[in-house]
RNA sequence: CGGGGUGUAGCGCAGUCUGGUAGCGCAUCGGUUUUGGGAACCGAGGGCCGGAGGUUCGAAUCCUCUCACCCCGACCA
């Protein structure tokens, strides 16, 4: 492609409402230019890697067996009026009419459509299993969209519906996408994780998140350094602290601790780390108020607690309604003596001498020891895991914290739509029988701002090659100058025809110019020609990553440049 | 949905308090000189100041309403 001839237009600046890396980098390379609140045109630059993304995502679908299919993106309400979800999907379904007043809405997801789709064309257990996949325009009216691509309303996914007689084989299908997913994001040369997600209560075995690892995520992950478990934080799990349920040393003591209130000021009080200290935390809940545990050096994961006390209401009571209610301020409260419901976190379970406070205002307990001080609570997670918490699948791993960015969700669905849906299929004893279902869904164009997240440096774009608009840029120094001019056209041509893809820039611009616009853009490889290089016979072969740079002599450079792309296409 | 902010040239902004000829930098177009890491000079084009209504002799500026976008929060397969 020639620059002189391509709408690219970069921007010096960063754009005031751009607050990410990937958003400032896409609008200032000139990939996107926003059209209104979480929707925007892809100019020529931008649609170049969305489309390699999407080519990755459809070869390793057809490969793992899938089928793929096109969609409406506008769904009659009907359909999602027998699943129910016309009412409960709330204000994030773009919902409007035609000329005749019936209701549609643009569709968000596609299980209705797919469902309707085969419960009209399937009809026999031999046509099962069966993955049919699409790469199609979605839209959710998210409250608050924002990060640009990131995080828009109207995206482009790939969402995927497995169809199975039996659970069995439905384990089987989604394995087989778990795996696929994995190539996938391999070969977009990204580094990612797949972690266990909450499978809620659809039920099913398994629900799996993957996420690319970028520090400005938004999810935290977890990780174990030595098996494979990988989960979200809200969902992490530590292992238990290893049996050392010591009996109790000390007497329990009141001491008068009058500017302790922090878990930080009251270790320091003691003269102790904070986990020697028991933090009580008073939440709301459908059950009434309720007094946590947790370890002093420990944060409430309020999701987990959430979920065990079952609570719409669930929240963590203010400073003023704890006084109100147990009439200690927070910095004293405990649960010797606490006429409360107490649910203490795992970590504390084999904790003795323990340091919490009295219940009194100014006052704190040491040596607090279960049972004999005051009756065992119930114990269960409560916790978010930190960096450093030992596993909870293998003995010998240690978990370790990531921030990643959800760009692929895998999911067992179960029968919940063909049931809702009357899908059936005649199974080998001629009877009709409900297909389980799976589905799976690939954000391409968050893909596309994730992996600017995690390879960029100060002066732009560095691309994973498998993922680059193009893998060389050619930088002539000025048209004008006939032998540089030809000899870049010339290699231009050399290697579009060996198959690569080729930027040339051939504007009449400067050489800083240039250089700063390649740098944004982000092509893994550049050859910088100039009437000097070309009396010299030799031109300079940079690299984007590292900016590691080559003398080549001219004879030479269109097979080095051929060949390194090679070995970068190939993976070394 | 609650709170905050911003709308003036393609982009970034000043001007608004205190009403009186609509500006600056970058970009764009023409010219001259330049040309190996975002050039210099000369000249030019480009605006119903987000929109509607009002006050006024006169509104980018004051008042009312409205729309859009951004940020924080709540929400989020």
């Amino acid at each position: 492609m020639r620059l002189s001839k391509t709408l690219l237009p970069t921007l010096k600046e960063d754009p005031v409402e751009a607050q990410i890396v990937s958003h400032k980098l896409m609008l200032r390379s000139g990939m996107i230019r926003q059209l209104g609140a979480g929707i925007y045109n892809w100019l020529p630059l931008g649609l170049r890697v969305l489309r390699k993304v999407e080519n990755i995502v459809r070869q390793q679908m057809d490969k793992a067996g899938a089928q793929e299919v096109f969609m409406p993106a506008v769904q009659p309400a009907e359909l999602w009026q027998e699943t129910g979800r016309w009412d409960q999907y709330g204000v994030e379904l773009l919902r409007f009419q035609d000329r005749g007043g019936r209701d549609f809405c643009f569709g968000p997801t596609h299980e209705e459509v797919v469902t309707d789709l085969v419960r009209n064309e399937l009809r026999s257990y031999k046509q099962l299993p069966a993955n049919f996949y699409q790469i199609q325009t979605k839209f959710r009216d998210e409250v608050r969209p924002r990060f640009g691509i990131m995080r828009g309303r109207e995206f482009l996914m790939k969402d995927a519906y497995s169809f199975d007689l039996d659970q069995q084989s439905l384990d089987n299908s989604y394995e087989v996408m778990f795996q696929a997913y994995k190539e996938i994001f391999k070969s977009c040369g990204l580094s990612f994780r797949a972690v266990e997600a909450d499978s809620g209560a659809i039920g099913g075995s398994a629900s799996h998140e993957f996420h690319v690892l970028a520090e400005s995520g938004e999810d935290a992950i977890a990780s174990c350094d030595s098996c494979d478990y990988a989960a979200n934080l809200e969902k992490a799990v530590a292992g238990l602290q290893d049996g050392t349920d010591t009996p109790p040393t000390a007497e329990m003591q009141k001491v008068a601790t009058p500017e302790a209130k922090t878990i930080d000021e009251v270790s320091e009080f003691f003269a102790v780390t904070p986990d020697k200290t028991c933090k009580s935390l008073l939440v709301e809940s459908d059950e009434g108020p309720c007094m946590l545990l947790l370890r002093g050096d420990h944060e409430l994961n309020e999701i987990k607690a959430g979920n065990l006390l079952a609570g719409n209401n669930f929240r963590l009571l203010e400073p003023h309604e704890v006084k109100k209610l147990t009439g200690v301020g927070v910095g004293s409260l405990g649960p010797v003596a606490s006429k409360l419901k107490i649910i203490a976190d795992n970590s504390l379970a084999n904790m003795s001498d323990f340091i919490c406070g009295a219940n009194e205002d100014g006052y704190h307990l040491t040596g607090v020891n279960w049972e004999r001080d005051l009756p065992s609570p119930q114990f269960a997670d409560l916790r978010n895991v930190q960096e450093g918490d030992s596993c909870s699948r293998c003995d010998a791993g240690s978990l370790r914290l990531d921030r990643g960015i959800e760009v692929g969700h895998v999911f067992k669905l179960g029968d919940k739509y063909t049931k809702s849906m009357n899908m059936t299929v005649l199974n080998q004893d001629g009877r009709e029988q409900t297909p389980l279902m799976g589905c799976y869904g690939i954000g391409v164009s968050r893909i596309v701002a994730a992996a600017i997240e995690q390879n960029h440096d100060d002066n732009g774009i560095v691309w994973p090659i498998f993922l680059a608009p193009f893998h060389v840029e050619i930088l002539l120094i000025n048209p004008k100058e006939a032998p540089a001019a030809e000899f870049a056209e010339k290699l231009y041509q050399q290697l579009l025809d060996s198959g690569l893809e080729v930027l040339l820039d051939d504007r009449h611009e400067r050489l800083g110019v240039k250089f700063k616009d390649a740098d944004l853009i982000g092509a893994p490889i550049r050859v910088v020609i100039g009437g000097r290089g070309i009396k010299e016979g030799a031109v300079e072969v940079q690299s984007r990553k590292g900016g590691s740079s080559q003398k080549v002599a001219l004879n030479e450079v269109g097979e080095t440049l051929i060949n390194r792309a090679k070995d970068l296409l190939s993976g070394s």
